[in-house]
DNA sequence: ACTAAATAGTTGTGCCTTCGAACTAGTAGG
DNA sequence: CCTACTAGTTCGAAGGCACAACTATTTAGT
């Protein structure tokens, strides 16, 4: 920064920016998907990290999610009472549980991706080509100021 | 992008990109407020809302926080309690309801202010200087895409 | 080994958020 | 004047999330 006051100036911009765009998201309400699926945001996202790494210790679950461990552990109940996720002990270390897909839970969570992918699509359509490739760049640059600044 | 594939491939992204931006902001988390005064992030956006422009209609509030009028109703009224903002029935529409920031509500809606720039300035600062018109830039233009395709 | 400190999860509690439906009141058009 | 629409209010209820307290397990320190 050059000078002392333009990050402040620029602060605020940033924060009325995020704060729009959570809520433009939809992401204000929690209990459901702004992709119109019958599953809570904080279910989708669970089942989308489960996709992607698998097994998942429960307590990594947390901290990729940002949730407590309460909350997880919640969580991850309703998840294994829809039929979606199953637990067991880790044969490592017995206080840790390791989460794993069932069928019907991957098959879920393909929809779900589905869903996203779809409405994601729309949104980039609604960004003129030009701009798409900075537009996603931005969102890395700043996801990682936020992991290091936040 | 000049391929038919592409938007849906970057579609991807973006929704992944989206989703760790708002947790790693802390965002799902809807009773945060790092100010020390015992204001919810409701309550927060409202008098964000109402400091930007004054006065302002109840239901245009709504819109913009993107709420059910019937939570505008309640929120609003928990503000009034606390002394931070005045209604009045608009001059133009009985039915309307005006909502002014008072001189506490305006002082509160400061330091919240101050508050949130400090997070983020921090986090504007570990993003490389050249980057942060981009990143601002993109942001709106997300939001924008996001209010059109969405 | 044996105890103390740390770690993974679970459950109890309480706060906060939001929505939808039903209802009142003021407005606008024919 | 009657009807349809719009702004707000109130009621009820579904959920999400954190913190604290408690159990079970693992790891360190002596």
């Amino acid at each position: 920064m050059s000078e002392v006051g333009a990050p402040v100036v620029v602060g605020l911009e940033l924060q009325e920016r995020m704060v729009s765009l959570v809520r433009a998201f939809g992401l204000h309400r929690p209990d459901e998907t702004p992709c119109g699926q019958p599953v809570s945001v904080a279910e989708a996202h669970a089942l989308m990290e489960l996709s992607r790494e698998e097994p998942l210790l429960q307590k990594d679950l947390a901290s990729r999610l940002r949730l407590e461990k309460s909350t997880v552990s919640r969580l991850v109940r309703v998840l294994e009472g829809r039929g979606w996720v199953g637990r067991t002990r880790s044969p490592h270390d017995g206080r840790a549980v390791e989460l794993r897909l069932t069928e019907a839970g991957r098959r879920t969570a393909a929809g779900l991706a589905e869903a996203r992918r779809e409405k994601f699509a729309r949104v980039l359509e609604a960004i003129p080509e030009e701009e798409r490739a900075p537009v996603l760049r931005a969102l890395g640059v700043l996801e990682e100021a936020m992991n290091e600044g936040g």
